[in-house]
RNA sequence: CGGGGAUUAGCGCAGUUGGUAGCGCGCUUGUUUCGGGAGCAAGAGGUCACGCGUUCGAGUCGCGUAUCCCCGACCA
């Protein structure tokens, strides 16, 4: 390729709008460009990045006996009505209405049209097991997208689901997947990534792990430990949290003018955070107020709730608040009307013994609170059934990791793939059978799998990059050798570069060539903002010794000079060396 | 959905008390340069986001709308 015909201009100046380093970099070196709010084109450059991520991921997933087919964007309402996701999901899908009126919607994820497939082509033991994958455009909703091609509204990913006949058979073959990405992320050329335990959202099954790149300027929030091997999402991650259990003592009800926050409380009647049950507020969308207590020095994670409560949750708002007889302030699990609420309990609560609460009366706090016999005891039956008891609180770095005791840390990272069980979860609900040995209908066990294509390309830029542009593995850069050609009109420089660069083509090597006569300056600039691993550039100054230089993106070594005639020897091997670095066979 | 910011040439920006729009980069042509984003000369390029108002006159003032970005909420 000539770099004057390449389509994508490179630019100096830093776009108004990015602040991710990868954003800036894809934008400055011409490989995308945005359309709206988390839509975007890719030109040429990003495409054959992309196109070469999706070549190594069809061979790692075909490796797992996967078959590749494709399914469509676009879904009646019908099918989505089945699994009872039409009305479940909110405002993230798109949904449209065709010329008939019929309401449709964009898939952002493929459950429904994979079931719909394996309903009639997986209909017996003796097909199973079976997994279908895509690499298909999805689209959602997204409520703030961000950072260039972070956050998508409309994104590429490669959606895989397996289909088994028993649970042992979907974890084992859960595990060969695991594997699999693992693979692929490192063919790719990821460093620094992980697998944590996460969150399976409400309509999951039972475990699914994230796979995610750890970059500091990454959305989501890890709690890692450095003793073993615990890792986890911040939205599931776990505690045993260190406290201490004193003697109950009696219940006491204080004038607590003017305190609201668990701040003025604790220095109003001079205890600790860890010695008082905070109330944080949440309704359902029926308007169930749901008011979540927490020991006084942890946060809620919402996530956690909404998996406790198979609900929905949103912040409360004040009629709601008002209507289940909670006082904003004050607020306390002992006089709430629990025919108009939900009450979620952290462990930490019942663990713990004489909190200092709100007593739901404006201006007054009780202190002493003891949850089996200041609440559960006085509670009837049905009133219990409101009362739901979990883990809701937010595990911090510092707290004790859940298996081994020591201190957890927290690292950002940027979730590239994840796996998850669904079990019966879709089989069920979308009447998907197929017949076993002994001629009954069972439901599909399931799994599914994903990668961020579109998103890994700037989750690899984000960790490997200098100032001057990305430096990508060669495995997914836009070209496997850059060369430079200065001064190309002095001498036969020109004619030279073209013969370097016709023999390297013709060994198979894809490569781009700066034909253009500008200032070696700008010809390096450009060609770090492509990040392409190995460079050679000619030039009248090194010609005049018969020589061409050599140098990787990444400065591993210092530039080399090479005697023309053997550059193009050097260089193929150098990229066959170079593919050999993330070669896993 | 809350809070903040922005919108003027392809990109980055300036535009004073209201007087009919400019700079840098990029682009085109010529020329001299040539190892880390060159110099000179000559060009092309604008519905100042949109709408309504105030005014003799609006990029500038007022009201409204849209779009984009950031923080938070949210993120099958």
């Amino acid at each position: 390729m000539y770099l004057s015909k390449l389509i994508g201009r490179t630019v100096k100046e830093t776009p108004r709008d990015a602040e991710l380093v990868s954003h800036r970099f894809l934008l400055r070196g011409g490989f995308v460009r945005q359309y709206s709010a988390g839509v975007y084109g890719l030109l040429p450059l990003a495409q054959k990045s992309i196109a070469k991520i999706e070549a190594i991921c069809r061979e790692e997933m075909n490796r797992v006996e996967g078959q590749e087919v494709k399914m469509p964007c676009l879904a009646t309402k019908e099918l989505w009505a089945e699994s009872g996701r039409y009305s479940a999901i909110g405002k993230d899908m798109f949904r449209l209405n065709d010329r008939n009126d019929k309401p449709m919607v964009l898939c952002m994820t493929h459950e429904e049209p994979v079931v719909y497939f394996a309903r009639t082509e997986l209909t017996s033991y003796r097909q199973l097991p079976a997994m279908m994958y895509q690499i298909q455009t999805k689209f959602r909703d997204e409520p703030r997208p961000r950072g260039g091609l972070i956050r998508l509204r409309e994104f590429t990913m490669k959606d895989a689901y397996s289909f088994h006949t028993s649970e042992e058979d979907l974890q084992n073959y859960y595990w060969q997947v695991h594997e699999a990405y693992m693979r692929f992320f490192k063919r790719t050329g990821c460093n620094n990534f992980v697998s944590v335990l996460s969150d399976n959202g409400m309509f999951g099954g039972k475990f699914s792990h994230e796979f995610m790149m750890l970059v500091p300027s990454g959305e989501d929030t890890l709690i890692t430990c450095s003793s073993c091997d615990y890792k986890a999402n911040q939205e599931i991650a776990t505690s045993p949290y260190t406290h201490t259990t004193d003697a109950e003592k009696a219940l006491e009800e204080v004038h607590t003018p003017n305190v609201k926050t668990i701040d003025e409380l604790t220095k109003f009647l001079g205890i600790t955070a860890a010695n008082t049950c905070k109330a944080v507020m949440f309704q359902t969308r029926e308007q169930e107020l749901v008011v979540a207590f927490v020991r006084g020095d942890l946060d809620v994670v919402e996530q956690k709730l909404k998996v406790l409560l198979q609900k929905e949750v949103f912040p409360a708002k004040n009629e709601v608040i008002m209507a289940a007889q909670a006082v904003a302030g004050s607020t306390g699990p002992i006089g709430l009307d629990l025919s108009k609420c939900w009450i979620v309990l952290d462990k930490t609560i019942s663990a713990g013994t004489n909190f200092a609460t709100g007593a739901n009366k404006d201006g007054y706090h009780v202190k002493n609170f003891n949850l089996n016999r200041d609440l559960m005891s006085g509670l009837s039956d049905w009133q219990k059934k409101k009362v739901l008891n979990g883990d809701i609180a937010k595990a911090r770095a510092g707290d004790p990791c859940p298996q081994c005791a020591k201190p957890l840390q927290e690292t950002r990272g940027i979730e590239i793939g994840n796996i998850f069980h669904l079990g019966t979860r879709y089989s069920q609900s979308m009447s998907c059978t197929y017949l076993d040995q002994e001629g009954n209908a069972q439901n599909h066990t399931m799994g599914c799998y994903g990668i961020g294509i579109t998103r890994l390309l700037p989750a690899i830029m984000e960790e490997s990059h200098d100032d001057r542009g990305p430096v990508f593995p060669i495995t997914i850069a836009p070209f496997e050798v850059h060369m430079c050609v200065l001064n190309k009109k002095e001498g036969d420089t020109e004619g030279t570069a073209n013969e370097i660069y016709n023999s390297l083509r013709k060994n198979g090597i894809d490569v781009i060539m700066d034909d253009r006569d500008e200032k070696p300056g700008s010809q390096f600039a450009d060609a770090d903002l492509m990040g392409v691993p190995l460079r050679v550039i000619v030039s009248p100054r090194n010609l005049k010794e018969g020589k061409v230089e050599f140098k990787y993106r990444d400065g591993r070594t210092q530039a080399q000079t090479l005697p023309v005639n053997e550059v193009v020897s050097f260089v193929t091997a150098a990229v066959k060396a170079e593919y050999a670095r993330y070669s896993l066979d």
